[in-house]
DNA sequence: ATATATACATTCATTGTTGTATGTATAACG
DNA sequence: CGTTATACATACAACAATGAATGTATATAT
């Protein structure tokens, strides 16, 4: 067959992302071969290795293109310093919009939370996202810090410990209407949720339940 | 070789799905092959074949020695409306505990989250795992609406929000303490996130917060 | 004590997948 | 306008994994 021009080269690189995104969604990572993907794409092999050179290098880009706004969209790190709380809520808000209103967005959440096994060759794959995870726990503290400089929030606030939960309960989130869409309203939950954090950040609520018993405080002690 | 008495057989069979545990973590459900297991429990694959029919078979058998104790420590269905705070409290923390203090428990949430892919054979893992989702949020719900009835939280309380939300709390913590265990202690910011997230849930905060602008909600209508 | 089912080990055939090597028509370039 | 690098398709070799078939020594039941 004939060569393409360089722009069709790009459309055939594009429809084989495309291609596997679908089938990796659909059949998991490992379980699909590069003749599927090839196939789906309408080409064969040979082109799946002309531009990648193997399947984990075709899904490293698969992720980078679908992850590359939504890391954008949570500012630069130099910024991170100056986000308000406001400024994060937004943050938050537009992740939340994208999982709910880009296809794309969500396929890749999919599969990079059910459909690839973080092993082999995609090690590093997780310690990418590991890098990531951290990120989002330091844009949080650092803006919680800078709330507490302010006095938005209390100087008693353990800021560490509440970017962990925030980033846990959004990701939490996340997780669970990936895998049951139809369960409740991601954006209108997820919004009043992180609203209802920060609010709870600010003021300390009087405890609702006793501490442990003893007996509790024993049982947890019995490995 | 010869015929095992009934007792070696059995601890044949749990040799294997140790062994299973430990490769399905180090590479991944489909990076290791039944060679690759039945070698590491000292047998051969023949001894896979007789104890289960296939490596589909084996990973399932793994998953409920792990989670079978787990979701008996959050009460049966029965008594699901029966749960007071306190209760769901204390049950939120033992799962907690578990996760930090026991290995099993720990490498298998690894494994479901991070070295196996939902799809194919394994699809209906997935399915197992929603029905259990849905299954902790109903009983976080009926917690919530016998709160309720107590007076203990307020009528206005959106209690499916509040029982999504905090099922995606401590779901996303233990995601996060999974992946990078020395971040921070679970147990601690575990239990006073749940805490605090039900004290919360009792007194309306102020918002801290304004709402947001009209420009930031334009910027949400346009896909 | 004998027969039978058990608990595996061993062998074999088949298949799917990968990586690479090679072919080739043509776009791009000077 | 000839040359060369490009953008694939095709063909091939090698392996690895599976499932089934078969073998076999011995617990166990009768």
């Amino acid at each position: 067959m004939a060569k393409k021009t360089k722009q069709e080269a790009q459309e055939t690189r594009t429809s084989l992302i495309d291609a596997a995104e679908q089938l990796f969604q659909q059949r998991g990572v490992s379980r699909c071969s590069l003749q599927d993907i090839a196939q789906a794409a309408g080409v064969t092999r040979g082109a799946i290795y002309w531009h990648f050179k193997d399947k984990t290098e075709l899904f490293k880009a698969m992720m980078e293109r679908a992850t590359m706004p939504l890391e954008e969209g949570m500012a630069a790190p130099e910024a991170a310093l100056q986000l308000s709380l406001a400024e994060l809520r937004w943050g938050w808000i537009n992740v939340l919009h994208s999982t709910v209103n880009n296809e794309r967005t969500r396929r890749v959440f999919d599969i990079a939370m059910h459909r690839v096994e973080y092993s082999g060759e995609m090690q590093g794959l997780q310690e990418r996202k590991l890098t990531s995870l951290r990120a989002w726990r330091q844009q949080n503290q650092a803006a919680f810090a800078h709330a507490v400089s302010l006095g938005q929030l209390p100087a008693s606030l353990n800021i560490a410990a509440a970017a962990v939960a925030l980033v846990a309960l959004v990701d939490g989130l996340i997780h669970q209407w990936i895998m049951d869409p139809q369960a409740f309203d991601l954006m209108a939950v997820g919004q009043a949720s992180v609203e209802g954090f920060l609010n709870n950040l600010a003021n300390k609520a009087p405890p609702l339940l006793p501490a442990l018993t003893d007996e509790e405080q024993l049982r947890l002690s019995r490995a």
